[in-house]
DNA sequence: AGTTAGCACTCGACAGACTTGAGTGCTAAC
DNA sequence: GTTAGCACTCAAGTCTGTCGAGTGCTAACT
């Protein structure tokens, strides 16, 4: 039995029903819609064919149906048409965006936002890593008697930075000197690269060895933490909003899930290509077999990417999640490459 | 009728109970409970009794009474101990908050980490006004061809950085002279001064003028939205484990005052004293009066101030998050006023 | 006078019976 | 191929009765 048009323009209008109502959909509601000239019984046997073809479950038995995920992978192969923003969201969002400043954590952050904001569900982005960027540039900025902060710029124009102690009574003069210094040893290596040439760095390091043991320690750890790359979460309660979530059980572990960086890494990052990509219910995984994640990726200059991506019940509005993921990867590439 | 001892003392097994089960409590759980020597029906006629002082509530007649806010507030003011965290938890929490650096902004958001893990409660931190912080030292390091990024450092050794765009083609020394300018001018000025003397310090700019107004609009910019203090909250959803919020409205309704920092800031940034306040139910006004909310403040330097806080279920351990703010109200002033 | 046992009463929670209504599947007629 | 008709299913809502925890009151006890 093959999925005529007749077959693929019903389901498409049990998917559209679904996707806004929440609620099994039925026959009669299908046959009542403009555009369709049948009656609720020939509706019911179509809609059995899609059921046993695999693309709508039933509840249980007199309840409407339900699209399957199968469905939902048809729905957004093949029968959604992806629309744009509105030209004048999609300034609001650029405005919002530019007026945040342009270093990394503060266009993550702001992005996280934006995404859950324009789309309503709940939003997750994941940092780039850094490891593979090359250090331009260190330098120590006095903060107070012990303490300098050091300041790490990269090929990219990214700058990450970290407070260090050092030892009382070196002067500007000689922070700037141990800069120039250290900036001399290390530029151009990548950031990783730091750890490896450790022992190597510090053999000719006369005078001021302490402090470049610290110095290189406290890289050393921002990469570590690098590593366990940051991941943003926005608009966490959003989808308390929809009834599937009613049950608070049900809430519960999907917060419990957003609070665990490493999970949603998995589920965000797992795509290396820049397009949108998206994952239907199972896709995910057992512990997400009702949620749909939609992601795609950012790109740091030209090699390094991050990810981003909306997380929502398997119902969620893809032709709107889409438009606005692809708009948001492009503008936060813009906004983090263009230096 | 006065409180007697023994309205007192069952009073506070009251509350003791009600706080650990949150379900109404009895006559007979009281009755039954070590130290107390009274059967059922006394401890009835007492409770009737303390029922009509306003200290106990009945959701309806055949279930037990609940604690009512006035009996709360007799608790906290005169029936509990604040107890002492054990040394091993304080020297966890130390740990974690040393190895976090000591950026006011990372210091912050951990705090509100560590509140949330100890408490159990939902947690929230306000920033402090740097506004009244001075000058210390301006420095631009090269960031690309046409960007920098500032760093102001205060006097208490607290760091504002900025990214801001530079004339192309000025090197790295001629940043370093403007940065010396720059600190020249505004040294030892609070914060909130520069823009008042915006025009005067523009005036004998001859040279760079282009990049002294970018630099001190950049300055004003920060300042406004330090005016928005920041807010962190940590362990949003903690309080979805306890059943007064098992329906979902009522956890939407939290949700939402969580996502307004508006809301928060007066929630929590109200009391001036150092000392440990707690507002019970209704005294939080209408929106919240199911919760109570306990805050504290932390010092950066001698005058600034932030604030901590803890919200959670009127019925909350009191004791304990006492506890955990002192010491964290203790742990942060050392963190961010010890340079 | 304070304390306690006894007893009638209240009310929420729970379970089972019944009703309603949306929806289905099947069949026969158009 | 399409549709009307009808019997059937099942969740959700309503109604009812039972159970148990808890109260308030009164009378008896110490």
């Amino acid at each position: 039995m093959p999925l005529d048009d007749r077959k693929f323009m019903i389901l498409q209008a049990i998917i559209d029903d679904y996707i806004t109502t929440a609620v099994p959909v039925g026959s009669r509601t299908i046959s009542r819609k403009a555009g369709v000239g049948f009656s609720p019984a020939t509706i019911r046997n179509e809609m059995s064919d899609l059921e046993e073809l695999g693309y709508l479950d039933q509840p249980h038995t007199s309840a409407g149906r339900v699209p399957s995920d199968k469905a939902y992978r048809l729905y957004v192969d093949r029968l959604m048409k992806v629309g744009k923003l509105t030209s004048d969201e999609r300034e609001r969002i650029h405005d919002y965006m530019q007026s945040r400043g342009a270093q990394v954590d503060a266009v993550i952050r702001s992005a996280a936002t934006v995404l859950a904001d324009a789309t309503q569900y709940t939003s997750v982005i994941v940092a780039p890593k850094l490891g593979s960027l090359r250090i331009r540039h260190i330098q120590l900025v006095p903060v107070s008697e012990e303490m300098a902060l050091m300041i790490i710029v990269t090929n990219l124009g990214i700058v990450k930075d970290a407070v260090i102690r050092v030892p009382s009574g070196l002067s500007a003069d000689d922070l700037y000197s141990i800069s120039r210094m250290l900036t001399e040893r290390l530029a151009n290596k990548p950031l990783e690269a730091v750890r490896a040439t450790f022992a190597e760095l510090l053999q000719d390091a006369e005078s001021n060895r302490r402090l470049m043991v610290e110095a290189l320690r406290v890289i050393g750890r921002k990469l570590d933490a690098e590593d366990a790359t940051e991941v943003v979460v926005g608009g966490s309660s959003k989808l308390l909003n929809y009834p599937e979530y009613a049950d608070v059980e049900k809430a519960k572990n999907f917060l419990a899930v957003l609070e665990s960086k490493d999970k949603l890494r998995q589920l965000i990052g797992r795509e290396e290509g820049m397009e949108v990509t998206i994952h239907i219910g199972a896709e995910n995984g057992p512990e997400m077999s009702d949620c749909s994640v939609v992601t795609a990726r950012y790109r740091v200059g030209d090699q390094v990417t991050g990810a981003l991506g909306i997380i929502g019940p398997t119902r969620m509005n893809y032709n709107r999640v889409i438009s606005v993921l692809e708009f948001m990867s492009r503008a936060m590439s813009e906004l983090l490459s263009n230096r």
